[in-house]
RNA sequence: GGGCGCAUAGCUCAGCCGGUAGAGCAACUGGCUUUUAACCAGUAGGUCCCAGGUUCGAUCCCUGGUGCGCUCACCA
């Protein structure tokens, strides 16, 4: 599990540009909370979700009709639920809870009002809150929050319990003379509810910082049991499935995710002050191109037509390229019907930029930058610590060619045919048939094979691994000093890819003869057919461009620390679970 | 797809050699005005993942299945 944060560190990743001083709410009296007396529940008086539609809504009493069927769908008797009641409810809805919101009916109070309250963040009251040595200005005001009330200890005459809002968790304390009125209907409180909470900011005599409730409206009763309160979700399925729990329950996951976004919103700023254009591409491709990868089919039914959903956007942002925008790139979803594990997903996202008048070096540059951009922002360094060993992302990287890394690794020639495929006995590595496939085709196979067994473990990083062999290079320019290497990199860190790039191919003619290789090779992942509508778009003349892919699932665990890239995919693909 | 492992109360986990099940937290009842994994006393809560098999008897042993994790293979 991730270690627990402070929520400083919580407000920063929030607002990266602001730093930890967020926006505070106007401080004065917060519209839609009656300050009158210890009201019970809120009336719904323009809270926070006005809007002229609303507004001219006639009043009456909402969804009568479905309150009826609510009531006795799931508002249990206040005796206890019957086994029918039971039965038709989710196996998590817990018993007590059912019978708790139907004494809250029974009371006239609405379990789940329709509007919500107008409320100030938490971590502004914490910023503003101040030390026990330096107390802060907000002390002793009102102050009025929203968020999921955690774990509660009642004391009898008193009663404490954190409440959790997107940006951070403070205590609120409920005291039976603050609260006379109200005090008995705690009980029907349970940890997990969704409340507001108007009080006045203090502290406890452990000085910990403390909303004093006078005030408290339930917005939503919880029905299903909160998890373990010390352990959180442990079970890895039910952090997956359920991840709208572990967002709360578990140290450390939202950061997570609140990092991801961050990272990728920065990322947009950073392209978008070089002058590039955010494009969408489509998702669905009538020939998977772009990468060589296995590709889920689907059909569409008007047309008639299979298609596939795309394994990288390349082939379609080069088109643009063609077309005159010079600079673009995508935030795209590919897919890939392979094989789930710690570094992959079916569904993955990618950064694809491309760049007319550069080559592989600016891609080089730009990756350089960017990392160390994203390190200095989020982390505030560009040192950092991914599977328990350190990594620096300080420009520039090391750079190492393809064939030298073979060549030490394997101690024979990457070009060598007879060495490469006596290492490769010597390695037990074979390849799946490819009945048809030349002895090129062969040679290039088994040299990438071994490749990828004897140096991309060994690569720590952050290394760019330069001018990938011609063959395995379908879409890369070549190298003017020697054809049978191209203008290409890819990224490696912790022994794994992270970004590939390469100075683009524009010669419609050598792409169609590298297209017809690829088909003519067999592979079962290359495309079964050549891309003729790309080649068509390359006679009209694309520029000398650079082009860089980066895995953004993948540089998320780097960044964030996590082992797995489900752990930075907020839903990861599992297998459906049977309703039976 | 292969190999290894896991599945017991809402959650986290025990359960010896095969004899129908236990703790902590959560819940419920009572007590407590400064806790923060609150505490104290009590109560309730189980299709031991599913289906077969062996056995007088299976949470436990065997077979098959399901789900998940780790790992190998391919990809990024």
């Amino acid at each position: 599990m991730t270690c627990a944060r402070s929520a400083g560190i919580l407000l920063a990743l929030l607002s990266p540009r602001e730093g930890a001083r967020p926006r505070v709410a106007r401080a004065g009296s917060p519209r839609g909370i009656s300050s009158a007396g210890r009201a019970l529940q809120w009336h719904c008086r323009g809270q926070g979700f006005d809007s002229p539609i609303l507004h001219h809504v006639p009043f009456r009493a909402p969804f009568r009709g479905a309150e009826e069927r609510d009531g006795r769908l799931r508002g249990a008797p206040p005796t206890g639920a019957g086994p029918n009641e039971r039965s038709r409810m989710t196996e998590l809805a817990h018993p007590d809870r059912l019978q708790k919101l139907a004494a809250l009916r029974a009371k006239g109070r609405d379990p789940f009002p329709a509007r919500g309250v107008e409320h100030e963040p938490i971590a502004g009251l914490i910023a503003a809150g101040g030390t026990l040595e330096a107390p802060g200005p907000r002390l002793g005001t009102k102050a009025c929050i929203a968020g999921r009330l955690l774990t509660v200890r009642d004391f009898g005459k008193l009663m404490f319990a954190p409440v959790l809002d997107r940006t951070a968790k403070i205590q609120v304390g409920f005291q039976k003379t603050r609260l006379e009125g109200w005090w008995e209907e705690r009980k029907l409180l349970d940890g997990g509810d969704q409340v507001a909470i108007r009080g006045e900011l203090g502290r406890t005599q452990k000085g910990e910082l403390t909303v004093w409730a006078d005030e408290v409206l339930l917005l939503a009763k919880t029905l299903a049991a909160p998890p373990e309160k010390w352990h959180g979700l442990v079970d890895v399925e039910q952090r997956y499935r359920r991840r709208y729990v572990d967002l709360w329950a578990s140290e450390g996951v939202r950061e997570v995710f609140v990092l991801r976004s961050n990272m990728i919103s920065l990322i947009r700023r950073f392209l978008e002050a070089r002058g590039f254009l955010e494009v969408e591409t489509p998702t669905l491709h009538p020939i998977a191109g772009g990468a060589t990868a296995k590709p889920f089919v689907t059909h569409h039914n008007a047309l008639d037509s299979d298609f596939y959903l795309r394994i990288a956007p390349e082939l379609y942002l080069k088109r643009l390229i063609v077309g005159g925008l010079e600079r673009v790139f995508e935030v795209s979803r590919n897919f890939r019907n392979e094989g789930i594990s710690t570094r992959h997903n079916p569904e993955f996202t990618m950064l694809e930029l491309y760049q007319a008048q550069a080559d592989f070096r600016h891609m080089m540059a730009h990756t350089e930058e960017l990392l160390e951009h994203l390190a200095r922002t989020l982390l505030g360094r560009t040192a950092l610590e991914f599977r328990g060993k350190p990594y620096e992302l300080k420009a520039p990287f090391q750079r190492r060619r393809y064939d030298e890394l073979f060549r030490e690794a394997n101690g024979c020639e990457l070009l060598d045919r007879t060495a490469v495929a006596r290492r490769a006995q010597e390695l037990g590595i074979t390849l799946p048939p490819r009945p048809g496939a030349s002895a090129e085709a062969h040679h290039w196979a088994l040299a990438t094979e071994i490749f990828d067994h004897t140096v991309e473990p060994l690569l720590e990083g952050p290394v760019f691994v330069t001018h990938f062999p011609t063959p395995i290079s379908p879409l890369a320019k070549c190298d003017p000093a020697d054809a049978r290497y191209t203008e290409r990199f890819e990224l490696f860190l912790g022994g794994m890819e992270l970004a590939n790039a390469f100075s683009e191919l524009n010669d419609p003619q050598e792409q169609q003869r590298r297209f017809e290789e690829q088909v003519a090779s067999k592979d079962p992942e290359a495309p079964g057919e050549v891309d003729l509508d790309y080649v068509q778009a390359l006679e009209y003349g694309m520029p000398p461009t650079g082009g860089l892919g980066i895995g953004l699932d993948r540089l998320a665990m780097v960044l964030a620390n996590q082992n797995s890239i489900r752990d930075v995919l907020l839903f990861p693909t599992l297998r459906p679970q049977h309703s039976s």
